[in-house]
DNA sequence: ATGGCGACCGACCCGGCGGTCGGTTTAAGT
DNA sequence: ACTTAAACCGACCGCCGGGTCGGTCGCCAT
């Protein structure tokens, strides 16, 4: 039995190293050995639990990633009433500077599928998967905000949701070498006079 | 003399062929071989004329690119005096399904950066350089903008310009399948609602 | 103890691609 | 006509990196 736990040990090791390294490098500049020579495994090791490059990396996607754009992203939206303060507050929190410094997982899908589509596009299924989860998460939640009163009615919620989205995977490419901290605040300031203009009260413009 | 126009011819044709390529499969993922083949031109002709595969990628981002961005994006703004009119006319235009179908400029800037910066930080310096001649030039056209009362005072310009930037350089990465028809129209339109709340009669949110 | 299997090792293979180089063609100068 | 050098050719090199494979080590069941 403590083999298993071994194993699962090592993949976990490879994962995180991975999910690290391929966030930094991308998915093509991102090559095994490093990342072997980083964990003190050898190819066989790596060999021995992936299938190839591809698999590991599509493994890393489909459980840390998406579990972590979940968590940060989509399952807080239900948090609140109001789905602009909740899309506000769970935009906030997934900006905070993080523990893993600069390990923000919404951004890496962007540049994930930015490199990966057109080639790859078995792996950019998956990625763009993912990004479909958020967005129509998100617009149901702007659509029950509009029967509550907190969204004008003549909103088109799925063009908001896309424009919110864009944005925020936009904000990386644009961003990248600035202070994160002023960066995070000018962009949550932007979305606020935006979502202002959506506000029932707001209409007329 | 003929000789000096053939070889202008056979750097113009590398050229777009290698904007072509490397628009639709990213830095890495081009090789110089496919691009040859299509051309029928050799290696040799290629490095005759060009260092390197990066020399020749930084002389069509240098030229193509930068001067196709100033030209969509850069000059039209100060074709009006409202700022915001000016943008909205830009990127609108911008926006146009091409001749050169999916030659989307300003997307390819963002893109090649995803995937360059970190690594090639050379390369990746260059495209900053652009984008930031983008932003600095809408920031100046917002702020005079402001002066002339088209721009509620308290507005703050520069995470204005980032976020528009942002939004945009985002969309593609959202939008890349679906028809860009209705990208483009969902997109201006909550631009227009951003707009909106930057206006000084729509203050007060 | 022993057989077996799973975790792991690391030398090796091999294809792809950036880059080289000696050679050939062709236009321009004299 | 002869020279010169440019534009161009294409076989070749060498490295890098994904993937392979025969082998070793050690945990566990019998």
């Amino acid at each position: 039995m403590e083999k298993h736990l071994k194993s699962k040990v090592t993949i976990n090791r490879l994962c995180y190293k991975g999910l690290d390294v391929f966030a930094q490098k991308g998915y093509h500049n991102t090559n095994l050995n490093d990342i072997l020579r980083e964990l003190c495994l050898s190819k066989g090791a790596f060999y021995h639990h992936f299938k190839s490059k591809e698999d590991f990396f599509v493994y890393i996607v489909q459980n840390l990633v998406a579990q972590k754009i979940y968590a940060l992203l989509v399952e807080p939206l239900s948090a609140q009433e109001d789905p602009l303060s909740a899309i506000m507050e769970s935009l906030d929190k997934a900006l905070e500077p993080g523990k893993s410094n600069e390990l923000i997982y919404g951004f890496m899908l962007g540049d994930f599928l930015t490199e990966l589509d057109g080639k790859q596009e078995q792996i950019s299924a998956y990625l763009k998967d993912i990004l479909q989860m958020w967005e129509v998460n998100m617009i149901g939640m702007l659509k029950t905000g509009k029967l509550d009163g907190h969204i004008a009615r003549h909103i088109d919620c799925e063009g908001v949701a896309a424009y919110i989205i864009s944005s925020y995977l936009g904000m990386r490419t644009m961003k990248m070498n600035h202070n994160p901290k002023q960066a995070k605040y000018q962009y949550l300031q932007q979305l606020r006079h935006y979502f202002n203009s959506l506000r029932p009260t707001a209409v007329r413009a």
